[in-house]
DNA sequence: ATCGTTCGTGGAATCGATTACACCGATACC
DNA sequence: GGTATCGGTGTAATCGATTCCACGAACGAT
């Protein structure tokens, strides 16, 4: 592959003038910069990033760890930040931890080897020594969707506060008073946080979330379905199942059907995370959406604004409730149109 | 951040003694090796992936450009092939083309700007010049699940002949006769295949492909929902629908639902595609499964066989028929599980 | 005519690794 | 005892770019 110098000598020029005119530098004679160019379009030569990188030490590549790529939020999340991070002139490249800490730390640990410029993380764990080393050694960090609380990085992020509160008054309108939650894993922000939110949204209409009513998942569809067939074996199972992301959803769906019952006349179901097969499901699942594609490009935002020495925003954007049948349906509403 | 020469300088030794140590070539003394690695915990050396990749030419990276991360099957595919070239060694960086032939060549140029090791793709289209050029110059490419005729580089796909045959076989034993399919682009050779490998097993049973049962879509739901609206208002309509991929046959179901129509009572639906959703749907869908964690893997290993010197083989797998409830019920089958 | 700028250019250092080559001391062999 | 061999080590070249510095030419001002 032709290098600097061949462009150099064919265009007969020293390699100091070719780096001028591919970096466009002002002082270069207009002779010399067609030369040059002549010279690049016939040996089609493309500046070889590696060595680029090493010079300027610049990728012009963000990293990004997610926990679980097979998950749609992730994917419309990984979607969308790629697509920012290439209007800003970045690359991305994606590392998928699959909720595992250690596919974690195996994926931070090679993208900085890879030296790039910043990088994106919706942390699978509390906090890994490998990710807080190098925040503390000034590597451009953003978390976004989970965080590590106690971290100085900027945080991009959904408040489902609200949502959770609406979803829990639409429940309570509709006559449900035994309402369970299939939870995210404790090490997790969001695995708290969402307990936390339905705890505090239940007792403001006057209910208790009882500790049978609280299963422990890890944000897998497998553990939906172990979850909630747990629920239903209990002597007096919850009237609906809300399960804090739509993979564990879709196994609690599962369940309830395994069991020969049905959604949402025998049991009702809500979820986090509002994806577009909802809409196709039997029935459609009732959902907190998430600005996921805002999320993903406001967090490009944050981090190039750190690399690029501006001072770099948090960002927390409200989801917000989208009512389908999956909890019954309000008889006050109209049912024509299903 | 600490590079070899403060190694060298923390250990007393040079940095030939570090990169030895490093890449474990033998002829290095315990005494100095223990020396070395000790100075290297003690900075918490890593060595700059950069610069190595600069000396030897070498990234241990590949590349995949897939033309729709959003669709599950590719995230799948995407999800097997990193997991596979982490097992071999190697990252993965993905980029996503959207089915456009532009942003393909974007990600394909900035890949080889980045000299990854080699390439595996998913063509979008017949056949960029860059992507040919590429492989002139030498490049290791593999293409996966799609191809481009005439180009000599190993192919990784499933064929789905015999699916498709035992997909008409099993329409043609419930009765329906009049059979549609929403096409994939002509440009992508499964776009094309599929229509044929249809249009055959239609043949075997003594039955006809007429145009107007021929919708051209685009892979994306989108296309599906107009190619459908568009059968549904012939007057004499597909008494089935084969979507070619998994996108296009939810826009399909989307359609059917909008006019309030049932699947399967007054319209069958199929896709090629398997994916965990289509279980959950409301019916659940009859499909072709890919094996698509395998395609993956075989994929990879063909790569890392060109780069590493040893000759690459393509590989077909077969793709099988998932029969559900979308397209009816066999009278003799067993309804009680639904 | 002389001096000071400005502009365009090339030489050479540099980034952080790998590796060919030279060297040195110790051992082995005749 | 002389020499060939070998293991361990350091020096320096190299990969392909960017960029500091010096230099020469052209030009305007005095």
């Amino acid at each position: 592959m032709a290098s600097i110098k061949d462009v150099a000598a064919e265009a007969g020029v020293s390699v100091a003038t070719v780096s001028r005119v591919l970096n466009d530098h002002p002082s270069v004679s207009a002779e010399a910069r067609t030369r040059v160019l002549a010279a690049v379009e016939a040996l089609g030569y493309r500046p070889n990033a590696v060595a680029r990188s090493l010079r300027t030490d610049q990728t012009h590549t963000l990293g990004l760890v997610i926990s679980d790529v097979m998950n749609p939020y992730f994917t419309e999340l990984a979607r969308s930040v790629e697509e920012e991070a290439r209007a800003l002139g970045y690359s991305v490249i994606i590392g998928n931890a699959d909720e595992r800490p250690d596919l974690q730390d195996h994926h931070v640990r090679n993208l900085l080897d890879r030296r790039i410029d910043g990088l994106l993380v919706s942390p699978t764990d509390g906090g890994s020594p490998l990710m807080l080393d190098a925040v503390r050694a000034g590597t451009p960090v953003v978390f976004v969707d989970r965080w590590i609380p106690g971290v100085d990085v900027p945080v991009v992020r959904a408040d489902g506060r609200q949502a959770v509160r609406d979803l829990v008054a639409h429940l309570h309108a509709l006559g449900h008073r035994r309402l369970a939650i299939i939870a995210g894993p404790a090490a997790t922000t969001t695995g708290q946080e969402r307990v936390a939110a339905f705890r505090e949204a239940l007792h403001a209409c006057g209910l208790e979330l009882p500790d049978v009513y609280i299963g422990q998942g890890d944000f897998q569809a497998d553990s939906g379905r172990r979850v909630t067939e747990g629920f239903l074996d209990l002597p007096e199972p919850p009237e609906v199942v809300f399960a804090a992301d739509n993979l564990m959803a879709l196994g609690a769906l599962d369940a309830v059907r395994a069991r020969g019952m049905r959604v949402p006349d025998d049991i009702a179901l809500a979820a986090f995370d509002d994806i577009p097969w909802f809409v196709h499901t039997d029935p459609p699942i009732t959902a907190i959406a998430q600005p996921t594609g805002e999320l993903g490009r406001a967090a490009v935002r944050a981090l190039v604004d750190r690399i690029e020495g501006r001072p770099p925003e948090s960002v927390t954007l409200p989801a917000r409730l989208v009512v389908r049948r999956s909890c019954g349906e309000d008889a006050t509403q109209n049912r024509s149109k299903p």
